[in-house]
DNA sequence: AGCACGCCGACT
DNA sequence: GTCGGCGTGCTC
């Protein structure tokens, strides 16, 4: 039979598909991949959208033949509308999206093959209970001897254990490397009859209350907001809807940030529920997350937690889907299809007539208002679970401070003191600084030059460990200079402190005390941060001094005091969203305090001490969610975000002058039909913040519209006009939808 | 996105 | 006279 497949090229932007001709017995599937030749390139990877018979053998003949490359498509149906619906609400070519739904081998057009990962389990003649040096060891026997199945190498990884005590157990003839293959094993419904370990924690009223809602909605499409206080237990309640799903047959999608994938997270999993687990997170392989991926479209696992890129991932049997920390701002993707996980979870949940649950202690207030409005249920959880308490917050007046060494480096007396008292004392402190680095800027005392970046217009910070003037744009760095090269001063000034100046004063003044310093600079990859995280955890350091990556999702029990060094950046910004922000990194932060039996305390250094937002964050009357309410009701009073739509129109390019006119020329044939367009407020073409970056001028304008449907028209007649336009060969143009930052 | 084709200046 | 710069348009 001749048939005439429509398919969409996955590396190319094109918004139409191409029609290829194929002879073959049977006709392929939608959704699977083939190979095509498109002009003098014979080679290109594609995705067939639609299967006809061809109409006649002439119109047949005129059209290339394309090459099917699989025999079961790699697009489940749900994740094929998935990228349909980006496709048209990120105004982002259908090939393109697929192309950001496959995993890596995929799109090279590798085949959909699972390749054998290595794996362990107990020698045969293994001793009943050996003994081990580390408690380490004996739990990786102990957790060998229990399985019924060798354990991939990844997963005993994940689960916190190193390379090395692998390695140990082999050596010691106790383990034995195996390699796990593509068994046509049956889908986990049918291999695990209990998919259970235990039934969980005993519930408190609301998280009970919070279970059984949400447990009532399987089956159908419905959001949730869970929110619930730092250390109120949600994780135990997404487990027990899990739980729910799984007794149902179904199987579960939990997102995270990249940072809350820690093994203590994970292992809650693991320990629960007998019903396969599997991760899907940055330090993995090409080959593993393909393997990943193919287990889940099998139903072979039962449970994918991942961060924002696994929401791709086609589940068998998808019956509900989490993201935890919803709020975060890593689930919206920065570059290529600029998508927010929540914004697709929610189609994809609705695909799947299954409930979404977004939880968070401090939700979005995008998720605040879809709940004030009736879109989303509310769920709460006000109380800590066991006896903690919240913490005891103080604010410390900066400008009363004296002006000590530590001051210099952002710790003022107040606070030394208290750091002094709660270490002496045997407890934890956790100081939070928004700024990595030693010294923001470097300043030649004499002539004043400050040391920029010659690909972006900003300021190189000091990072004097490594030795090195680096750009935090474009990750350029040159050697820490002597002397000025403008003037040959040699007096240069270091101003404004950042997390390894801070690290460095306390390192002087607590000579004694173990200190870990927790950024992006000092954590290297997962296992040094899981190196950082233990020694914390077994008391032997005290001290623990970080950026962001500290604010989210690790339990510190010993934790008692709870310092942030520099609130005022965010009081001050320009961006609306910045009071949002900063009143959930200081309730996110301030609640890493006292989560166990011991209570907590915060203090909060400001040269503002006066400003209202942070006195509302510390107001113990005052909960997040009503906090919430009052930034959003300043929000729509102003008819920002999420009272309106938002988007961007975006440019950039080597040449400063294109850049800006292609933007000028943009909104002027946007103008002539701007009449159709009457409610949206379109904004002038400005440039950047920060205007130059690797290299690259960048412009935007900002639309801003009350109604959905009338900026989708508007973005499609942008992109319609902006495909049209002569004369800028270089020049990139992009939109964005939902923007989280400004521009 | 690639790539070829075509129309301009500056070289042997 | 040709080499190569980029700007334009096409690819099923």
């Amino acid at each position: 039979m001749e048939y005439q497949l429509s398919v969409f090229l996955i590396s190319r932007p094109f918004t139409c598909a191409l029609d290829y001709r194929l002879s073959a017995a049977s006709p392929p599937q939608p959704g699977c991949r083939v190979s095509v030749p498109l002009g003098t390139v014979s080679a290109n990877l594609g995705i067939i959208v639609r299967v006809q018979e061809a109409p006649s053998a002439a119109q047949s003949l005129k059209l290339k033949e394309a090459i099917v490359l699989d025999e079961k498509p790699v697009f489940a149906k749900d994740i094929y509308e998935l990228c349909l619906f980006a496709a048209d609400y990120y105004h982002y070519p259908l090939g393109q999206c697929f192309f950001t739904a496959l995993p890596s081998l995929l799109r090279e057009g590798r085949p959909a093959q699972f390749k054998p990962e290595p794996a362990l389990r107990l020698c045969p003649g293994a001793p009943a209970a050996p003994s081990f040096k580390s408690e380490d060891l004996a739990r990786l026997f102990e957790l060998l001897r229990q399985s019924p199945a060798p354990l991939l190498k990844q997963e005993l990884k994940d689960r916190g254990f190193s390379a090395t005590q692998l390695r140990t157990l082999v050596k010691r003839q106790l383990a034995e490397e195996v390699e796990i293959q593509d068994t046509n094993e049956p889908c986990w419904q049918e291999r695990c009859k209990a998919p259970l370990k235990n039934s969980g924690l005993e519930l408190n009223a609301e998280q009970s209350q919070a279970v059984s809602e949400v447990c009532a909605a399987l089956g159908s499409f419905k959001t949730f907001l869970l929110d619930g206080v730092t250390g109120s237990g949600k994780t135990e309640v997404y487990l027990q809807i899990i739980a729910a799903v799984l007794q149902r047959g179904q199987s579960a999608l939990v997102l995270v940030p990249e940072i809350a994938l820690t093994p203590q997270t994970v292992e809650r999993f693991y320990q629960r529920f007998n019903a396969p687990v599997l991760l899907l997170h940055s330090a993995l392989s090409d080959q593993s997350r393909l393997n990943v991926f193919l287990t889940m479209q099998s139903g072979r696992a039962a449970i994918l937690i991942g961060t924002r890129s696994a929401l791709f991932t086609p589940l068998h049997a998808l019956g509900l889907i989490v993201i935890d920390e919803e709020h975060d701002s890593s689930f919206k993707q920065g570059d290529g299809l600029r998508y927010h996980a929540r914004t697709l979870a929610l189609k994809r949940a609705e695909l799947n007539a299954c409930p979404l649950v977004l939880g968070s202690a401090t939700p979005s207030l995008e998720s605040v208002w879809q709940a004030q409005n009736g879109h989303y249920q509310l769920l709460r959880l006000t109380q800590r679970a066991g006896n903690a308490v919240m913490p005891e917050c103080t604010l410390v007046d900066l400008r009363k401070e004296p002006l000590s060494l530590g001051l210099h480096t952002g710790i003022g007396h107040t606070l030394e003191d208290a750091i002094g008292e709660e270490t002496a004392r045997g407890n934890q402190v956790l100081l939070f600084l928004n700024r990595r680095g030693y010294a923001h800027q470097l300043v030649c005392h004499n002539c004043g030059t400050i040391f920029t970046c010659p690909h972006c217009d900003s300021a190189l910070t000091v990072h004097r460990q490594e030795g090195k003037l680096r750009c935090h744009i474009c990750d350029t760095s040159l050697k820490l200079p002597e002397r000025c090269p403008h003037c040959g001063g040699e007096n240069l000034l270091e101003n404004g402190f950042g997390t390894e100046q801070a690290e460095a004063f306390l390192r002087l003044r607590y000579p004694d005390l173990g200190i870990e310093r927790i950024d992006r600079d000092s954590v290297k990859n997962k296992d040094n941060l899981e190196q950082k995280l233990q020694r914390i955890r077994n008391g032997e350091s005290s001290i623990l001094i970080g950026t962001q990556m500290l604010a989210k999702g690790h339990d510190f029990p010993n934790v008692t005091l709870v310092g942030i060094l520099d609130i005022d950046g965010g009081l001050f910004s320009d961006d609306f969203r910045a009071p949002e922000y900063t009143a959930q990194l200081l309730t996110q932060v301030a609640g890493r305090a006292g989560r166990a039996a011991k209570r907590g305390r915060v203090i909060i250094q400001s040269h503002h001490p006066d400003n209202l937002l942070i006195h509302q964050v510390i107001d113990p009357s005052l909960p997040y969610l009503s906090l919430a309410y009052d930034l959003l009701q300043a929000r729509l009073h102003l008819h920002l975000p999420p009272a309106s739509c938002q988007a961007f129109l975006l440019s950039n390019s080597l040449n400063r002058e294109k850049a800006h006119l292609y933007l000028l020329q943009l909104l002027q044939t946007l103008t002539a039909r701007l009449p159709q367009f009457r409610e949206l407020s379109i904004g002038p073409v400005m440039s950047d913040k920060i205007e130059k970056r690797h290299n690259r001028y960048h412009f935007h304008i900002q639309v801003l519209s009350p109604d959905q449907g009338q900026l989708h028209a508007f973005l499609q007649a942008a992109l319609q006009a902006a495909s049209l336009q002569k004369g800028f060969a270089e020049v990139r143009f992009a939109i964005d939808v939902d923007p989280l930052t400004l521009y």
